[in-house]
DNA sequence: ATGTCTTTGTGAACGCGTGCACAAAGATTG
DNA sequence: CAATCTTTGTGCACGCGTTCACAAAGACAT
């Protein structure tokens, strides 16, 4: 179902498997949460029903990183969080500029998530001269023109774009010739970059395209399953066995407010 | 250029595999932008080239919705527009309600993206009495208490959450419980639901996380090499073969304004 | 009609990811 | 110290998805 689609190929990274690194962070929320109710101890199958993944591919997951867990025991919470936030890189500071500061633009740099593991928001920049100078988040928005200085002063590697989709692959252009190396697009274009450099991209459009093709489906076996069996009783079936997400491949939601392209 | 018309609607629908699906959005957005410019058709080399992925890939995809193209010539633009949208349940009406009117809230109600594609915003809803009344995107803010109702006299199916992640289980629960049957995400929260029920997540966070992680290890790997080649001139290797991102999985951004759970 | 050229559609091989099932490791109890 | 019990770590098999490579199909030229 969900998203998270690795996107190159090849690059292994160093052994560790590019499903199992989309799945870090999710184990790491979970380890997090009960770090912080000071839960000393945890097995996996207990944080794998946390994180909704088969408790299997969780310790598989862990054995990339190294025997970390206790046999008979379970994996220690807060030796887990430290191995883990240090395999993501998240014991180092990342700043981060947000290019396009519309409805969504603002939005993510509000979002609090942002600051709690290790992302800062270094900058925010906007296209429209009159958003210049004024503050968004308690940060003030800097011009297009500034970009380049932004990402050589700050050292930013990491830039995410929020512009609408007629000006996101320009953008991404600036963003990696001033020497950001990962971008996180959520305009809905397909972006071209320079080999070396990683792009993710959440597209809401996409999303909603996947999530309606499974809606016609099950309309569809719905009327012929009611064709078959008659008039059965309440077909509205009021949940019954508890199924869990899983992480699935990749994309997600999308641009901004003014968006170019159509679908 | 002719285009010998021989498809045969081979209803085949049943066996589309799930990367292939996650893919079709894509195919639809080239299509589109390949109409507006009225191209009459596509070699699947140029369309793959305008998707971003492999043109074999894209014909293998193709082929599972029936053999809609023209050997010699390429596949009709407006025929394959047709067929993908109605392949994906997009020549239908589907009404979207969203819930948690914060920041993201407010970006995703005036995404445009949204009415482009059969997606129509049929309600927002807060759980913020302040809220309530409230134009957001030219549509009233409504109450929580409201939701069972909205979604039945609307017949919504299709169901946004980008409240913070702890009310997220919460409405979650009641919205399928008022008989919506697909869920978009934003809370970064494991969503628990009952068979039946497609749950598709975006989660800014956890992108923003695995881009760190690769970062991380570029910046090893360079530190690495710098060590074994001495001092080689231009390190900052700037653009050369163009590479482009694929579909990847699954995730993607995150949650709201003030979000409970840290990571 | 025949031949050439382009492009599709797909058979087959390969690699990655998942999940089962179990042996090994360690804790715990007596 | 020995027996028992719990939980990890992983070998193995299976299935999905990707990619190559090519025969077949059709357009186009002569």
């Amino acid at each position: 179902m969900a998203t998270g689609r690795t996107h190159r190929p090849a690059t292994r990274s160093r052994g560790i498997p590019e499903a199992t690194v989309a799945r870090l962070p999710l184990y790491l929320r979970a380890l997090t949460a009960l770090s912080e109710r000071s839960v000393p101890t945890v097995s996996s199958e207990e944080l794998a029903a946390a994180a909704g993944v088969n408790s299997a591919k969780l310790r598989k997951d862990f054995s990339y990183l190294g025997s970390y867990g206790t046999r008979g025991v379970g994996y220690d919470v807060e030796y887990l969080v430290y191995q883990i936030s240090r395999e993501l890189g998240l014991t180092q500071d990342w700043p981060v500029v947000i290019v396009g500061i519309g409805n969504l633009g603002a939005a993510l740099a509000n979002y609090g998530g942002f600051a709690s593991r290790g992302f800062r928001v270094a900058a925010l920049i906007d296209a429209d001269p009159a958003m210049a100078g004024k503050p968004v988040a308690g940060i003030p928005v800097q011009h297009t023109d500034e970009l380049e200085a932004i990402i050589r002063d700050n050292g930013v590697s990491i830039g995410v774009i929020a512009t609408p989709a007629g000006a996101a692959q320009q953008v991404c252009d600036r963003l990696v010739a001033a020497g950001v190396t990962s971008i996180l697009n959520f305009a809905p274009t397909v972006l071209t970059v320079p080999d070396g450099v990683d792009v993710r991209k959440v597209d809401l459009s996409i999303e909603l395209q996947i999530l309606a093709f499974h809606e016609q489906r099950k309309a569809g076996e719905e009327a012929a399953a009611e064709v078959t069996t008659s008039q059965a009783a309440g077909t509205t079936n009021t949940a019954v066995a508890a199924k869990r997400e899983d992480s699935a491949t990749d994309q997600g939601p999308d641009g901004d407010v003014p968006a170019v392209m159509p679908a």
